[in-house]
DNA sequence: GATGAATGAGGCTTCATTCAT
DNA sequence: CATGAATGAAGCCTCATTCAT
């Protein structure tokens, strides 16, 4: 009966994953708008009244999907960042996969972008990727501060300066979109360098 | 006779602007996709249909609206920039104005990245936003190779700093619309701050 | 499970046939471009929305409508044609239907010439019709031939003369739209007379 | 003073002709439904609001140009019709003529049908229609009446038959715009034959 | 008389969501 | 659970007609 139970619970966490993959490819395609709740249906190989059995709204959806993209994300950071040994390192490695990221996520932060343009979702927008945006931050900034009390780096205003570099990689990601053939590479090698060589005691 | 073409033409134009400037409000407000030509009519003043006489689709006036809003940007950051005297000095003024606008555009931000976000605009969206960018980019990179030149700066890669300089403010205006309570003026002045030490010669 | 699946066929097939007959009434009484979706909708029972289930768009649904009256017409004529003895009297049968169709099918013959005034549409509509008067027309060519080599006919251009036949009944249905106190029954009487006695051998 | 009354006469007659040509030309083309009044004002080159300087609506337009066409028609005929010395002779020139007609007026027939097929202008579309339709009905019943008293016809209801040869090449007509490539002479001739066959006393 | 501009009613169509099986 | 159908609320846009110069 568990077992039952269990391949059951497995199926639906399946289908869901399909949908939700199927979801985060056409709305990353097409735009949130744009795309059609049976577009989704159609790529994830179900009928349109199945996603509504698993998700309350094309709105939830998104977020869903957001979410959903975020986790699978977030794993892929931490081994790298206990490699490196000194702040600067760190903050390297960092800066790095942010880099990466901007590559990666560049259809996400549109569709994010475009779920936040619509004023109903604001609110719930603003608030999921703050959330994201923060915890990002708080990691750089203590490395930054870090660095500073290990006397490696200038004294600066941590947090503020975390949010200007999240900001710069986030801003790239959005130049990459419109000029996929930007040279993300020169531009954050010059980019860090500066930065650094601002940041040395 | 060419008094009452004039005349006609100018009111014409009045009209234009009449409604572009009701078509920014109510984009910025709801988001392209939210907001109802009726709505743009409404605040304008006019009927649907005069919108129709004046442009092609709501595709279109976004489009329009767009680069009129553009249109009107340009004009303001000339005067700033002749006033500074060293490159310190301009990139300084840059910076700031970038800051400025990254407060002031949120709203047409947002709706340009909507926009952008829908796959039918895309190759137009890109080519409009594009184009402003490559000119400010061009004017800040002018800047730091004269510093360079001059010995002011340390040399570097002026086109590909001067992207990432933009994209941290282009970041910031994003997360300005998300977090509504960042201290712009605390983390550009760290900001900029740690560019000009990495840039000192 | 076959069942079921037959059970939703017989039902989708039941009500595109709903919608059809609706379609068929509503635009034979306004005329195509003077009738609404909402007003076939209304008739056949269902929402607007599930028009657009069932057929692309209103021109879609006027060209199946039309097919749906062709099929179901071409099956009324074959039984009186096999009771005849004499070639004589085949082409009386035909000419006799003829006279009926011209009645009945009245506000066909007018929505399909509406159909066809649309230019968009010539192509389509020229198909179409040409198809179902070539099939008349062949089977009263057959008669006529078949009668002069009986001998029962006047040597004639059985096919030139066939199309002329048909000519007739289809102009005088149109003159019965314009003029539905016609006596048709005379005219057709007079001019049946006189082909019949041009023919005699 | 009258003379300047009579240029203005001149050119407002010649603007309307203007006018109605190029309504006639858009309204074949097009039909009357897909036509849009400003395609006529940019062909005849005059603005929208003049088109209503001359007529009342779309509908009175049409009308006009219907009318136009038929007066311009229904010169041609007379002549030829006072060199035929029977009545034999008479009624071919008749027929010819029908033939004739058949080819030319294609568009205009259409253009007609589809003026009808709306249910708000079927009583102003029959009327005018069949008022033209009688004039032609009451010269051939004439002719055929004539040729009965003569003993050079059989006695036949000349009224009926009128009607029904007169359908015969509206239907041809009807045909000739399904499918250009239809041979109307040998139809026509072998219609005739056995018509005239037919009516020989 | 003529023009360009403005109007606004109304239609077709889309699509997120719900329902019956 | 899943599906195909059905719903119906809107929205964009068209275009005949009118109006201010």
């Amino acid at each position: 009966m568990a077992d039952r139970t269990n391949k059951r619970e497995r199926q639906r966490e399946e289908r869901r994953r399909q949908i939700l993959e199927a979801a985060l490819t056409v709305f990353t395609q097409k735009g949130f708008n744009a795309a059609k709740v049976s577009d989704v249906a159609a790529l994830a190989g179900v009928s349109q009244g199945t996603i509504y059995w698993y998700f309350d709204s094309k709105d939830d959806l998104l977020q869903a999907a957001l979410l959903f993209f975020f986790e699978e994300l977030s794993q892929g950071i931490a081994p790298a960042l206990e490699q490196a040994t000194t702040n600067h390192g760190r903050l390297q490695v960092l800066i790095r996969s942010m880099a990466t990221m901007a590559e990666e996520a560049k259809g996400l932060f549109t569709l994010f972008l475009e779920f936040w343009a619509s004023s109903d979702n604001r609110e719930k927008a603003s608030r999921l990727w703050t959330e994201v945006l923060i915890r990002y931050k708080d990691v750089i900034a203590q490395i930054v501060e870090r660095g500073t009390q290990d006397g490696e780096f200038r004294p600066v205003d941590a947090e503020a300066l975390a949010w200007s570099l999240m900001a710069t990689y986030d801003g790239l990601a959005a130049y990459l979109m419109l000029m996929p053939d930007l040279d993300l590479d020169r531009i954050s090698h010059a980019f860090a360098e500066t930065v650094m060589h601002g940041l040395q005691a």
